[in-house]
DNA sequence: TAATATAATGTCACTGAGTGACAAAAGTCA
DNA sequence: TGACTTTTGTCACTCAGTGACATTATATTA
């Protein structure tokens, strides 16, 4: 068992920081840095071809401190996806409270839609990696689920009916199951594609289910 | 990238196996024997407080040898649901053409529920350790996701209504997670909970979808 | 049954991920 | 500048997993 809900150096960032001192910016060069490489790497030889050696030779650092950035090779990729997701639930917390289950998580999963739609192109390339490299995909399907419960509590906690906790449960599976092969699905399109649409399509056969 | 979808020994094994030779039996003894004593020291020590070594030694074999029952440690957890995952595959195949998508889909996860039921003692014990160890928890979800395609596939080729392939995909996607929260709620309910009730109560709400 | 072929196991040496401890270097601030 | 704190590098280590090759056990056949 690992960090768990551990954040990485970057989300730490108040989103609104000041001139930020010598050591804060040299950080997040040496984090960028990092990325940069890993992600150049991971394309040129594959992600299992690359080592953390080769990464951290890449940008001039001992492999030691690539560990002090990212608790794992596999962190390098997942991390955009869990801020995403982190970034729905606190959404969600701060969203009005919703009309009904279906129209809160309506707008919670198009709100993470939009977001992903910001990131293509790291996508594009970490999706393409997990196609690979079946470990990835298993990661990143932990990353998207792992938000399920933290989603449930904030939804739960902002409907004023009861409603039964096993089936909100089973709501936000469902939508995420959506959002899930809305993203593949997308990713397998064109430049041009557009994740919202794709979510919505899949999204307007579910909200005619009963609750 | 590893093994993909090779299969573990036990799996090649033929349903109605003649007599067996010497070699065939000390071969299932021994990997029973890994999977005994891999399980029992998982419970007693923990997951990742178990090393290969820990688990050779118990069944006084090399650790070597292990690897050759086991692609992986992780392997010994998730045979069994990969290899249910993969009787669903089967059994969809082998159907009589379905009447609809609903229809065919709520027949192959009824029937991966009842398999899922069989093995109840053995799933709570690996799903207590993929709570305490997200390594775990994420390859679960993957064994289950892993078959979508498969599943896809084997809808569209027994649909004679020329189905959209996303919107396949979308719905077994739907009925995969209906059957990962039964599961997660069966488990969480006492010893005779009824996983195949738990998920029809589920999945009567998705029937109601239009397609 | 003995000789031979084949498959399973053990041994050894190796790569690579990840960690703890501690010393060296760099940034911070008075 | 000097004292203090944070970051980095070094080193030694554990553990998962693999390839190569010798050894042992099973299977086969004359």
């Amino acid at each position: 068992m690992k960090e768990e809900f551990e954040m990485n150096p970057k989300e730490n960032i108040h989103p609104i920081e000041a001139p930020a001192g010598l050591r804060e910016r040299k950080k997040r060069l040496a984090q960028a840095a990092i990325e940069e490489a890993a992600l150049r790497l991971f394309q040129q030889k594959g992600y299992e071809q690359t080592s953390i050696q080769d990464i951290a030779d890449a940008v001039t650092m001992s492999s030691r401190t690539f560990f002090r950035y990212y608790a794992s090779k596999e962190e390098v990729l997942s991390g955009p996806i869990r801020s995403t997701q982190l970034d729905g639930i606190r959404y969600l917390l701060e969203a009005e409270p919703p009309a009904s289950p279906h129209a809160a998580l309506q707008s919670v999963f198009g709100y993470l839609a939009s977001q992903y739609e910001k990131q293509r192109p790291g996508l594009v390339l970490r999706y393409r990696i997990a196609g690979q490299t079946p470990s990835i995909a298993s990661l990143f399907l932990y990353t998207l689920m792992e938000a399920e419960p933290a989603l449930c509590d904030a939804l739960c906690s902002r409907l004023e009916t009861g409603a039964d906790r096993d089936e909100v449960r089973f709501l936000v599976a469902v939508y995420m199951a959506a959002l899930r092969v809305s993203i593949e699905e997308w990713l397998e399109q064109g430049d041009d594609a557009d994740l919202v649409n794709v979510l919505h399509r899949h999204m307007d056969r579910l909200s005619s289910m009963p609750d």
